[in-house]
DNA sequence: GTTTAAATCGAAAACGTTTTCGATTAATAA
DNA sequence: TTATTAATCGAAAACGTTTTCGATTTAAAC
């Protein structure tokens, strides 16, 4: 019941292994006769090479690894599923870990994965990440690396992103546009750069209108395990804190959806009393109701994306050609809904 | 820069590569001073052994294989999160497959973790899925394999579920007991062992209790990509074939979101004029409005199981014990919310 | 001083593949 | 005929580790 060999087949014949082997991966020097016995020979014996082997001879494992922050996540998973589609297709698996937005998870998963001697790497970073080393460190071993959605800016290596702050100016700017005079912000954490950009586009479109931007309409969240009840709480501090907000634009849909709940349950009527913008279009957005304005984030093409550029970047490394780091930032949409009144 | 071997250190200390690796795994016979120096220079070199290598030495790859029918699901996705943070803990990697719900996708993706040599496989059968073939020819090579959720009863191998029928009961006694007299069923595709049993339970439940049970109440959807439209057009289409359905019992929770979406937009008052029960508590159901009785499913839970049961039976396999298949069945809950009435 | 036991080490084989390079044979050209 | 080329094959090294088993040295026992 032990796995066949080439070393079997050779046997069989009364050939060489060198020549099976050679046979198998239709060289040249190997007659059409003797390619037609290996070949039909091994597939009578099911004969699988042993990847083992290969890999240790070929030094490559056609395994890649994606560190992602959260699996349960619509826009994640949706990334999951084009990275696993699109690596099946060029003959590449994927080892996927959950760094659970913790910086020293990461890091262990990071050496993990070049322990385990993937062909690249693929990483969405953690809230918790500010320190770069460990990312820089994979660089530094020529080993490819792609960034995507939650990146840093700082780092060299090739990005596949959302143009967050003009998504979110975008977005701010619709609520504007029906109208409104006072937007708060619920934004995301202070570290990635996404949270970030997504509140520079907010301010920005303030400024830009004659608006002026008020710091204490932003309002902080994790957006983690937690993002309802984050939604929730913002908006019941909100209510408290200020009676003429007429317009939210939210980092997160699911904080949003949260926002929803509460105003709902307090009677404030959206989007009469309160316009709201949410962000990545969750499938749960188009669903509920009212339902939510917000801008679709690809996270399907993004994952596909993502393992494209790392697919070049291992090819272009197995050449020992240098390869020069990519930004590739993919187009977002506002999607009006519900949730903002017409104009 | 390239990586560091047991044969540098060995010629960097002047002894064997037999003792350093010896040393590196604690054995017995070296030398407490040898096996400091060895520990010392491996760590300044940072010294990481070769997976390639160990695999091909040890026959075992330290990765399981995971098919999965869709990635983007709430289920599934907690399912994945169980597993993949179980086995990290034992230090196993997870490579993740998306059949699609593909009898041939799943054949393929079955001989490509074989081929793979992954020490074990975990698996949610696609709804295509009638033959086992491919399954039993796993476990004709000894190679550990579990199946989860959406599993064959036919194969002999270990399993993890939950009892769907008698979620189902409950979930139609629950109709029942608050009065529902005319109960219909959106059940699932017409292969998968768990919408088979989820209709049987919602039959066996009428039957218990009097009430008779009429095919023309049950109506298919295939719960596949486009469920929440599966869930309206089934709606409209009941609402058109009969005029006194009370009380549905749904297969899986997106379908009764698209279902009350449905009659929302005709004016049909849920709970009052028809109460919903749905199957899975994704996170949505509790979010909409009104929100969605359901039944738990424990996906992060059963990730985890399947996974503990996958690891015992890579060790029996390892110490050439026999493993007795056994099946784990998870405990589900009605969890009662707005979209039945209370009783 | 000899025998025995314990402690410490290393040579070598093995895992299964890939690839280089030299050897052999057959076919062609001179 | 011999020289040259093309076609076909295989020996052997290499990838880096693990593990068996025998060798050597040292300490203890007689």
């Amino acid at each position: 019941m032990k796995p066949v060999t080439l070393k079997q087949i050779a046997e069989e014949l009364n050939i060489s292994v060198t020549t099976v082997s050679k046979a198998l991966k239709d060289y040249p020097d190997v007659s059409k006769k003797t390619k037609g016995l290996v070949k039909e020979l091994a597939k009578t014996l099911n004969y699988k090479p042993n990847t083992f082997a290969v890999n240790l001879r070929t030094k490559e494992s056609k395994t890649i690894g994606l560190i992602i922050p959260v699996i349960v996540h619509h826009f994640f998973s949706n990334v999951i599923k084009g990275i696993v589609s699109q690596a099946e297709k060029k003959g590449y698996l994927v080892i996927i870990l959950q760094s659970n937005e913790s910086y020293e998870l990461e890091k262990k998963q990071i050496d993990l994965l070049l322990s385990q001697r993937v062909d690249g790497i693929l990483i969405s970073l953690a809230n918790g990440t500010a320190n770069f080393n460990h990312i820089n460190n994979v660089i530094a071993q020529e080993k490819p690396l792609v960034m995507f959605d939650k990146i840093a800016k700082i780092v060299k290596c090739s990005k596949v992103i959302i143009d967050d702050r003009k998504a979110a100016y975008t977005a701010t700017l619709h609520l504007i546009n029906i109208g409104c005079k006072r937007i708060a912000h619920f934004r995301g954490a202070l570290l990635p750069q996404n949270s970030i950009d997504r509140f520079l586009g907010y301010k920005k479109a303030l400024l830009d209108n004659g608006l002026p931007y008020d710091p204490s309409l932003v309002y902080i969240c994790e957006c983690g395990e937690r993002s309802f009840e984050e939604g929730k709480k913002n908006a019941k501090q909100l209510l408290i804190d200020h009676n003429d907000v007429d317009g939210i634009f939210i980092n997160t849909d699911l904080v949003a959806i949260g926002a929803m709940t509460e105003f709902n349950s307090q009677g404030v009527k959206i989007p009469d009393d309160i316009n709201i913008v949410g962000f990545s279009n969750w499938f749960m957005s188009s669903v509920i109701s009212p339902s939510l304005t917000t801008i679709n984030q690809p996270g399907y093409k993004m994952g596909k994306a993502a393992f494209k550029q790392l697919y070049k970047e291992i090819k272009a490394t197995k050449n020992k050609k240098i390869i020069t780091p990519k930004t590739i930032t993919l187009e977002t949409e506002l999607i009006k809904r519900d949730s903002t009144k017409d104009n």
